[in-house]
DNA sequence: CTGCTAATTGCAAATCATTTGCATTTGTAT
DNA sequence: ATACAAATGCAAATGATTTGCAATTAGCAG
């Protein structure tokens, strides 16, 4: 049971969030729904060859999309960044190879982890280790901010 | 019930990684074991400024340290690496203030995440996502490898 | 304790992904 | 169609990390 990719309104996420509709964010936006893992900036390069276009803009893309919540940043190892894009289903969980560095998105959430953990082990064989880390505000900068 | 830390000893550990026990590699293993939090290269720099130690060297120090299994490399979002010692205890889980960077490791495992998340949250204040992945080798590359 | 050898270090230069300044082009609202 | 802000391309800058190489140091043998 392989998980359906449905391709995305790229217009009109980029509408809905005031970015104006550009080729390379439109197809930024439609390469990274039709991945089903995230992508890093050399991939995505190539997937917008067509478009010949610059790092610079990419990148500048990339960031915008992430400051708007469009798009997640992933960061495994120090030097490798890939992006997805934000879904109601994806749930930021990957699992990666450290031999050939492939990424896959996993389908489930951290309250289901313990019951899948043994599936996904065998799907992909062997996974050494694991990381987590949760994002949030911590008290000391709440009460800074107001 | 505060975490208590266990100072280590840098010198055995240098030793039965066949290391040579230099006074920053010693120092650099006592810094991390006694930092209740992974550090970046920049504070680690600050607390090895006695030794007036190149960053070369401490790079170097470091990538060797996860080379040989010591340390733990974590990378939360794209520009921040963060070291911290491999423990029996440590199971690579952690929170981060996304507005202040501010790390704290978490000193349960996955498995019990579930019944640990609502303390947690009340103890950071808030968390507004999470990010896991675990690492590990897939199957073409087992088949490759052999 | 002394000397030997390989590992470690410091320094300076190189690297590489990412960012930035600025002039030009493009999208969108009027 | 026009105007203005936003987006882009290009080249240069940045900044963390890495690397080459010569000098130093740790560990070991005698």
């Amino acid at each position: 049971m392989k998980k359906q990719l449905q391709p995305i309104d790229a217009e009109a996420l980029l509408v809905e969030h005031e970015f104006k509709k550009t080729p390379l964010r439109i197809m930024l936006l439609e390469t990274l729904s039709l991945s089903p893992s995230p992508l890093p900036v050399l991939k995505l390069q190539r997937k917008l060859k067509k478009l010949a276009a610059d790092p610079a803009t990419i990148y500048r893309a990339l960031n915008a999309f992430v400051e708007a919540g469009i798009v997640n940043a992933l960061t495994v190892d120090k030097t490798k960044v890939m992006y997805e894009l934000v879904q109601e289903k994806n749930h930021l969980h990957h699992i990666v190879c450290n031999s050939c560095s492939a990424v896959e998105s996993i389908p489930f959430c951290v309250k289901t982890i313990d019951q899948q953990a043994v599936k996904l082990s065998r799907q992909f064989n062997k996974i050494h280790s694991h990381q987590l880390a949760f994002v949030g505000t911590c008290r000391k900068c709440v009460r800074a901010l107001r």
